[in-house]
RNA sequence: GGCGGUAUAGCCAAGUGGUAAGGCAGAGGUCUGCAAAACCUUCAUCACCGGUUCAAAUCCGGUUACCGCCUCCA
């Protein structure tokens, strides 16, 4: 029974979709105005870990991720590429998609961006307007918040509270035009030169809060089972965004609401005002995205997780711990009978192992745990794989099974690849010279094609390669 | 100041009442011509103080430290 952790009631919940079998999920994009750095790629990553495991559990998930292509930074970009804001828009939605591939993350069903969307979010500001839960004031659009009785049930925290550090922060001219300076804006006037849009109010464009609440309800529906985002998006903006949705609609805005943790540099918050962030487009260079998948995976998603060359390194030697399992299977399959009599408790085995690996991802996505079950797993592959003889049925049914929770990870096995003819000729040469007790020849050929990153190993069913 | 989170071995990281998973690194061993890979063995009383209990890393109270949100941020 999957349980995740709902940031709404602060608890583990069993996981029931509205609709059985469907999940309707919205995840809070990026604002693309430059490339996104790995706590951004976090966010990403641990929900679309979500994503696959609810597919692994035989759902259909409906995925919407918005890209906010309209906002101050992107003018600001725009300005300093001397590019229009649409421009840049597409120039970091492109590098975004370049990077989550890489990532292994899988395409949304919709990624809506705002500047699309605007009849509709005009619409939803003025059906707020009408009910009264907005108005407009001087070519802005400011929310009525405490006309919404539930304002901070997510986060927690009380008005009252709150105003006490918002007045010194907010500046004067908007705190003016707000009847209450815990209001917030639905739409903003248009600058001189900014881009903008007509609107009832005037030229303008929208505040931050409002495109996720048209956005996902436009794409699915008044309810959407899950909502999620990074810890910092609590609050405001996703107490806002309840705020909006369910003064609107009248119903509850989405059911389970999750949140990620930070990806830490140094024990700070990895964050683009702090200014030290590693952008994902830059370490890929150096790194198998893999591995920093991978990485991600290795911790539960609601804790922090720390950034360092140490703790990527020791998730590169773990994963090539995984991949080698695999290669061994694999390699063991050309030389599989069909069948063997003790199939059975093999098999037995790994549906067990199945049971575990369920019962701990389904404990709110617990990956660290998940993982755990994977070593334990190839552990007893390695072991059946050293087999003298070995049963195709078990190799298969392995080989299925590993990589069908690795895809989970968005970890994917590589081919096979075909070794140059030269390579061929020299892993033959060597062992002619085994053969003949010439270790010296065998050795030099050894090193020779370590340099060209070809490991070998000799085994008793011969002499094996890998990439190293 | 308000709200929330975290503190487990050299490192990463599980574990929410029954006597400390797993991985990396380290040590020893098996296998191997030597390696590699793999396998086996070994390696912590859980920030601190007090309490509840037959039993606590796990519950309660307190202390300390660190982090996050309250302003754009995944």
């Amino acid at each position: 029974m999957l349980k995740i952790y709902n940031t709404l009631t602060r608890q583990k919940e069993t996981f029931t979709p509205l609709e059985p079998g469907k999940v309707k999920m919205y995840v809070c994009g990026p604002t693309v105005y430059n490339y996104i750095h790995i706590g951004n790629a976090r966010s990403a990553v641990a929900f679309d870990t979500v994503r696959r495991y609810l597919e692994f559990r035989g759902y259909q998930v409906d995925y919407v991720s918005n890209f906010t292509d309209v906002d101050d930074k992107i003018i600001k970009a725009a300005k300093e590429l001397q590019l229009s804001a649409p421009e840049v828009a597409d120039r970091f939605i492109a590098a975004y998609r370049e990077d989550t591939t890489a990532l292994g993350i899988e395409a949304a069903t919709h990624h809506p961006r705002v500047m699309e969307n605007m009849p509709d979010i005009i619409t939803f500001i003025q059906a707020l307007i009408d009910k009264d839960y907005a108005y407009a004031a001087d070519g802005d659009v400011y929310y009525r918040t405490r006309k919404f009785k539930d304002y901070g049930k997510l986060s927690g925290i009380s008005i009252d509270e709150l105003e006490v550090g918002a007045s010194n922060r907010l500046n004067a001219d908007e705190n003016k035009k707000k009847e209450d300076p815990i209001d917030f804006a639905l739409w903003k006037a248009a600058k001189p030169e900014e881009i903008s849009w007509d609107s009832p109010w005037g030229k303008g464009r929208p505040g931050w809060h409002i495109e996720c609440s048209v956005m996902a309800t436009k794409y699915l529906g008044d309810t959407t089972d899950i909502h999620a985002g990074g810890q910092d998006l609590e609050f405001p903006h996703h107490e806002n965004e309840i705020a909006q949705s369910e003064a609107k609609t009248g119903h509850p805005f989405a059911r389970y609401w999750m949140h990620n943790g930070f990806v830490t540099l140094d024990n700070e918050k990895m964050s683009k005002s702090l200014g030290n962030f590693v952008l994902v487009h830059d370490i890929i260079k150096e790194v198998d995205p893999q591995i920093l998948r991978f990485f991600m995976a290795t911790t539960q998603y609601r804790r922090p997780i720390s950034y360092s060359m140490d703790t990527i390194e020791e998730a590169q030697t773990n994963l090539n711990r995984i991949k080698t399992a695999h290669q061994n299977i694999v390699y063991r399959l050309k030389d599989a009978v069909d069948q063997l009599p003790d199939d059975e408790t093999h098999l037995r085995a790994l549906a067990t192992f199945e049971e575990t690996f369920i019962k701990e991802m389904d404990d709110d996505i617990n990956t660290a745990n998940g993982i755990t079950v994977i070593y334990e797993m190839i552990k007893q592959m390695n072991i059946y794989s050293e087999q003298k003889t070995v049963s195709k049925v078990v190799l298969e049914k392995m080989q299925q099974q590993l990589s069908d929770w690795m895809a989970i990870f968005g970890i994917t096995f590589a081919e096979e690849e075909l070794l140059d003819e030269r390579i061929e000729q020299l892993i033959d040469e060597r062992n002619q010279a085994r053969a003949e007790k010439n270790f010296q020849r065998s050795d030099e050929i050894r090193d020779l094609l370590k340099e060209y990153g070809i490991m070998l190993e000799d085994t008793p069913q011969g002499t094996r390669w890998r990439r190293g």
